[in-house]
DNA sequence: GTGGTCTAGACCACC
DNA sequence: GTGGTCTAGACCACC
């Protein structure tokens, strides 16, 4: 039987959250780089000033940035910290793609095969 | 700089496409099953009838399905057509994963080690 | 023993689709031409924007026109498949036409002979 | 530019006498024939029995039936007038015909040419 | 301004 | 019951 599941479309201040983590990740965004004011990145996203100011809140709960009053929101610097974060988001996403493919009925062989040969042909062109 | 872009939501419409070519892809619907009544589905997910007809439309035109008037929709008995959806989705799924792990700052060998690795550990336990 | 069937009067959409095709056979309408928005011709035509859309919604997945977001839709420029409507057009004109007045109990010889003296009468008044 | 033009939907009871008059010319109903009864033909066709009167009594008017107390309504039995209604209806649709497709841009010649072409084809199969 | 999506609900045709 | 068409109107994204 079909079971479609929506989106329950991740809050907008996760959302906001998930792509620091991976501007981070992809060196977009490095260790005690300076955020967008909140104000600024509010009008940039058009998304309520509010919901950016949660997102930096619950950023520096993690520990993620450190916000300095009358300065602005900062990443840290604490590049054990960010090094984690990556790895951690590599491995989720190396795991979620070995199960998505499982349930496609893929077995670990066709896996890793396949990875090798596209990893090949989108290094070429 | 940080760029933030929100899911710009994938229409309904198409999100049930996906769930059904998912659920194909899985063997969990098969060539020639009735599909839910749109208003069953509609009801189902708590969308309103008219989305889930688009959805079933264009799964009409691009005859992945075929509606009988009074009788219901009905996923293609081609086969062939069927088993072209579940190699391109694979194809899609691996290499959109090779390109964010590459914008991860993964390389190619690396990837091939994690994929490895992570196919085996969700093997056993 | 009389069968009246009323005209199951063809949806709205495709009659917006007919009738761009018929212009463009007529030559009223040109490759690459802007149709007017879907707002426009909504409230020229009377009938919801939905329809119009419907329309030219279908037109798009035919090739037939193409939509440019905050553009607009347009015709499209392929001249081949243009004349191909055309030629299309004409040939099932004929065809039914043929098949009526073969209803009407007229043989080839006096369908010919009325299309010659027909068309000949339209000629000079 | 583009102009659309809906069928104004021909009102019920002159769709009907266009069916009589149709299956007579097709020699499907002939002189003398009776009717259905309007409440049988209300039913079949599900339409108003009023609609069905109001088409019966417009036939009467123009002498193509005849209505007789407790008995039922007859097609006329004037071979004449049937004659002249047939040749009518045939006049009638070669010339919509051949304006139909003088506005398609097509010539007498070409008109005749395929006519007896297509005539041809359908004839065979 | 343009098109795109979605809803709620009416009404129809076919079974 | 099934799908098909249409409306009125909301709200969004892109220009």
């Amino acid at each position: 039987m079909l079971k479609v599941q929506f989106d329950p479309a991740k809050p907008i201040y996760l959302q906001i959250i998930s792509e620091v983590k991976k501007a981070l990740a992809r060196g977009e965004l490095n260790p005690g780089d300076k955020l967008p004011s909140q104000r600024e990145l509010a009008k940039m996203i058009k998304v309520n000033a509010n919901t950016v100011q949660r997102a930096y809140r619950e950023m520096e709960m993690k520990d993620l940035a450190r916000t300095v009053r009358g300065q602005g929101t900062f990443i840290t610097s604490d590049e054990q910290l960010l090094s984690n974060i990556r790895s951690k988001m590599i491995l989720e996403l190396v795991d979620s793609f070995v199960l998505e493919m499982v349930a496609l009925g893929c077995d670990h062989e066709t896996i890793n095969k396949l990875v090798k040969e596209r990893s090949l042909k989108n290094d070429e062109p």
